[in-house]
DNA sequence: CACGAAGAGCCGAGGGCCAT
DNA sequence: ATGGCCCTCGGCTCTTCGTG
């Protein structure tokens, strides 16, 4: 049995013609039907009838194994080929919304400049919505708040960042300096719509010292934490925001962030992959360039 | 290292089968 | 009868392996 008996084998599946697979895999007709012919003595059982081509029942289950065992196959040559090669290629990211408008074009700019070879291509999405789209292989990573302790996927740590809270000055809470969790009160802050990883961060971690479970007051159906931060600005009350969302703001604004009392509450950022994921030199890249833009921009905050 | 035999893989031509 | 599809056959090229 060669690999390229089982080449033949799947395209003759895909194609249902001995014709139309043979013209795929570059071989005349004849070359590809004595090959299945081969692969079918070896086995010692029909893989196909003929007229018309259809799969017989175990050659459906073989064909199941062979289109497994040729995709390991092609991931093996391309482990190897991007061993030989400079970074070149597609890279499709999916990012969650609470973190993408901070990251993104910082990321973008500087990968674009050492890896001018690599295009990003980049999906803006709910965790769930990043999950699926992994293990579907939609996407190459996403990037995600961490753990997620999904078995099919990897994950790979890039930083913790800390959360604070932005309180308007009409708020109690703005009396304060430094807050603890239990000082805000679920029902009375904006959070995001469901979904958001975030969302359930900050509703878990404001209810720990409470008995009965809050839900917030506040109906606002939002995945930006830009418009929470408005909202404030705009209606009072208070929202949570994790560090990287607080580059970029004015005097005026800064004056309104709380930070909470040690040990502070924090949300680990980091990347997913498939376990079988192949991109691992541009992943790695990927990593580097993603901490070194957090660092940057947590320093320039400072 | 050079050479020849054997085997593997390929192609084009031609034939058989089947549906229209 | 015709056309489409697959199989078989004969011959060519290339690779591998054994031998001197």
């Amino acid at each position: 049995m060669t690999i390229v008996q089982l080449e033949y084998l799947v395209a003759v599946d895909t194609y249902r013609s001995f014709n139309k697979a043979a013209t795929h895999c570059f071989v005349t007709q004849p070359t590809l039907s004595l090959q299945l012919q081969k692969l079918e003595d070896v086995l010692g059982v029909k893989l196909f009838e003929r007229n018309p081509v259809v799969p017989t029942k175990i050659g459906t289950e073989i064909i199941e194994k062979a289109r497994l065992l040729l995709d390991d196959y092609y991931r093996i040559r391309e482990v190897a080929q991007q061993e030989q090669r400079a970074l070149a290629g597609e890279l499709h990211i999916g990012v969650i919304t609470t973190l993408a408008p901070y990251l993104i074009p910082g990321l973008m700019s500087r990968f674009r400049n050492k890896h001018p070879g690599v295009k990003l291509v980049v999906w803006e999405e709910t965790t769930a919505q990043i999950i699926h789209k992994v293990k579907q292989g939609v996407i190459d990573c996403g990037i995600v708040s961490t753990p997620l302790n999904e078995s099919q996927l990897l994950e790979h740590p890039l930083f913790t960042e800390k959360l604070v809270a932005y309180v308007d000055t009409t708020s109690p809470l703005a009396q304060k300096k430094t807050l603890k969790p239990e000082d805000i009160d679920p029902a009375e802050i904006w959070v995001l719509n469901e979904g958001h990883c975030l969302r359930d961060e900050v509703l878990k971690m404001c209810q720990k010292k409470r008995e009965q479970p809050e839900e917030p007051t506040y109906a606002f159906h939002t995945g930006s934490l830009e418009t929470l931060r408005r909202l404030v600005d705009e209606n009072g009350g208070a929202t949570i925001l994790p560090e990287l969302a607080l580059t970029q703001l004015s005097k005026e604004q800064q004056r309104k962030i709380r930070p909470f009392k040690a040990p502070e509450p924090t949300r680990s950022i980091g990347i997913i992959t498939p376990k079988t994921f192949v991109k691992r030199r541009m992943i790695e890249s990927l990593k580097q360039e993603i901490v070194e833009v957090y660092e940057t921009a947590i320093q320039a905050k400072l």
